[in-house]
DNA sequence: GCCATATATCAACAATTCTTGATATTATCA
DNA sequence: TGATAATATCAAGAATTGTTGATATATGGC
């Protein structure tokens, strides 16, 4: 069970694997930005900026918000929430079975090496 | 202080938007294996396991133990406790400066939208 | 020393991702 | 309606990453 769901957030790590767009999630840490307050942070071309935004929106780490001409970027914690856990998943040992008592597919530290 | 630490860790994010490389890190969940019982497990050509064990290990992800004509291969369980340390740092909302009693650049509430 | 086995490295190609400049879309304002 | 400003999309090229097959580097057994 737990298997395919770490498999399916390569998409999000995609996402956090380029400086460029972890330097977007830093600047939203501090609350949501238009897109002309990001070019300015970050002195990105527009399109770039566009580009790897919807990365970003795609992998479900930011989301949108419409307001007249312009769009405000913000975090979606949600989607850092779900990393989070992701990563919790793969930093707990499976014990070998019958290794302990420790019920299969569960964390016990007979492999923890 | 935050911020370039979290830039540094893109290589560790690189390393898992691979979904060959998050197998192996599943494979490895359960304690150190060789590359010949990962490529078995697999069914990947021995030079395409090897580039990808690379990736893993220089993210600091992995981590081998030769032993004769064997590596053994296995998680480095500090790397991803770290990854999990500069996502938690990602998920805390900056304050804006002055909107609460929170001191400059640690969590608060006013802001998590 | 010679042979077989396990793993790593390399060069070439394929696939994907990033970057750029141009153009399209949408909203506001005169 | 027309002009302007904010953002998105697109096509083409550059850069990076993944894959393949061949070759190199050990190590252990005979």
């Amino acid at each position: 069970m737990a298997q395919p769901q770490i498999e399916q957030c390569c998409p999000q790590f995609q996402a956090l694997s380029d400086r460029t767009r972890v330097r977007i999630l830093e600047l939203l840490r501090d609350g949501e930005k238009c897109v002309c307050e990001l070019i300015a942070a970050l002195d990105l071309r527009q399109s770039l900026l566009s580009f790897h935004l919807k990365t970003l929106k795609n992998a479900g780490l930011v989301k949108d918000r419409k307001q007249g001409r312009w769009v405000h970027y913000s975090i979606d914690w949600n989607g850092l929430d779900e990393l989070q856990k992701l990563i919790s998943v793969l930093q707990q040992p499976l014990p070998k079975s019958g290794c302990c008592e420790a019920p299969e597919g569960e964390a016990c530290s007979c492999n923890t090496l």
